[in-house]
DNA sequence: ATCTTTGTACGATATAAATCGTAGGTAAAA
DNA sequence: TTTTACCTACGATTTATATCGTACAAAGAT
């Protein structure tokens, strides 16, 4: 075997991300919100869940005239999964390398790198080293 | 237009990662060091770098034979925008809990956990406010 | 009863990336 | 000078993802 879990696509990920805020979602229920940020056929968000299901990365179970669908994958795990896999790929593996580059970004508000900050200072709390 | 500058894929940021170290190089090299990672054929490398050379990725001189192969982009800035589209997909935006999961990733190294402080902690002693 | 809506299934096509085979050329080795 | 090694160019194929059309079934409205 290659890979126990399947990491997830791009279009995969979306999905994921919906369910991880509410579940179980309708493909409908889905397909809407993802609409409301693109143009995809309904049978197209369809298809994609239908592959997950087929890979395991979501479940479903009947529910009168269609399917209710729930994530088989913790929100944790597979962000952890994608990220260790970016930071390889584009960060030569050095976390820190990334952290830079996040405080460099100009996309990052003042208010997150605070953010940033406040959650290093708790674990030095919790830490007690 | 749709982009100015194209996103590097996968096959293309490995390119890019070596030349970012060491500038330019050949087919040849890159391919070698490729080849020590991972098992492909010479052409498929070629072709990579031909196809990156006419988006504009890479830039290329005559030398001799062979050709010297130079990086297009700023490694940063490839980075950044990297970081930005995978900050958006997989943490909905949230810098902050980028760096929650990398803190409590498991291989995350202490040691990096204590670089990562230490950075934050000089871009507070700059920043006096 | 039949029309409309809403759902699933499934195959076909589209798109993008990665892969490699083969051809042809030039330079260096034999 | 012939052979071997190494290079580029280019087309074809493979693999993965994403997309959607069409067929068909069931529920609900008319």
């Amino acid at each position: 075997m290659k890979e126990q879990k399947p990491i997830p696509t791009a279009a995969e990920l979306e999905v994921l991300n919906l369910l991880w805020e509410k579940e179980p979602l309708t493909v409908r229920e889905i397909h809407d919100k993802l609409s409301e940020n693109k143009d995809v056929g309904y049978t197209t968000t369809l298809k994609i869940m239908q592959n997950m299901t087929s890979k395991g990365l979501l479940s479903r179970k009947p529910n009168g005239k269609n399917h209710l669908y729930f994530s088989m994958h913790e929100k944790d795990e597979t962000r952890g999964k994608l990220l260790d896999k970016f930071l390889d790929s584009t960060f030569a593996g050095s976390a820190s390398g990334l952290v830079m580059q996040l405080l460099g970004n100009k996309n990052t508000s003042s208010r997150e790198i605070d953010e940033i900050k406040r959650i290093i200072d708790e674990m030095d709390k919790n830490n007690t080293r």
